[in-house]
DNA sequence: GCGACAG
DNA sequence: ATCTTGTCGC
């Protein structure tokens, strides 16, 4: 897959965080690109960190599936140094170098992309999954396992029934939803990465959920395929 | 010093 | 995210 930043923005000579997020929310669009009926491949992002000589290295995977049966199409991944540390609210920039790398190997062109973190459920609404998605130029989608709170605002816990959600309203502007993907588990957050809106975010994600984990499946997968490539890499 | 804190 | 054993439950 072919990646390119579409909106030319100089990311490497600008330092300021913030000022990059603030820029680019200009380029926020959470209209659908694509009917979720028309769905047929959907991909899920996820990487895993280890140490050695004092150093952090991450791999990332993409793990690619057929959206109606769920049968995995194809899975890339890269590995390599980290440079940024982890700092809530800047994740992109930790996790993004390693994605684009993964995501030049694919063959396939998912029609939408699952992430681990939010996209607009975020200080500057560009968490991850939005951010990343000015650069993969496809729809996306954010799945956090864990909230981030938002000037103070706590989420309200939906009832204990699959498919029960809150959405998550944040200075009188909605942010996100907190979704029980599975009952008796503890709920996930999802928001609009781009290029979607927030109730067919909600629709792929319960699509993608099966007995197996709380999470959707792609990022599930993508998250378990990180753990054996770190054991390899290691 | 204390608490917060997506991954 | 990662460090880690047992243990409760289906």
């Amino acid at each position: 897959m072919k990646i390119e930043y579409i909106h030319g923005f100089d990311y490497n000579n600008e330092h300021d965080f913030v000022k990059i997020q603030n820029n680019l929310k200009k380029y926020i669009e959470l209209k659908n690109r694509i009917e979720e009926n028309k769905i047929n491949v959907c991909a899920g992002v996820d990487l895993a960190y280890w140490e050695k000589d004092g150093e952090t290295y991450g791999a990332c995977s993409i793990i690619v599936l057929n959206y109606k049966t769920k049968e995995i199409i194809e899975k890339v991944s890269s590995h390599g140094k980290i440079t940024v540390p982890y700092i809530a609210g800047f994740l992109a920039f930790r996790e993004i170098p390693l994605i684009i790398e993964a995501a030049e190997k694919l063959n396939s062109e998912p029609d939408v992309f699952l992430f681990d973190g939010n996209g607009y459920l975020h200080y500057n609404h560009m968490g991850i999954a939005t951010h990343a998605s000015l650069f993969l130029n496809k729809p996306t989608i954010g799945i956090a396992k864990s909230y981030l709170k938002i000037d103070g605002v706590d989420y309200i816990m939906p009832e204990n029934e699959k498919g029960s959600y809150k959405d998550i309203i944040i200075n009188n502007e909605i942010y996100g939803r907190v979704v029980r993907t599975r009952p008796d588990v503890k709920p996930i957050f999802i928001s609009c990465g781009n290029y979607i809106d927030l109730g067919t975010c909600n629709k792929i994600a319960m699509e993608l959920v099966n007995k197996d984990s709380r999470l959707p499946i792609p990022v599930r997968l993508a998250d378990l395929e990180t753990h054996i490539l770190r054991q390899t890499l290691k």
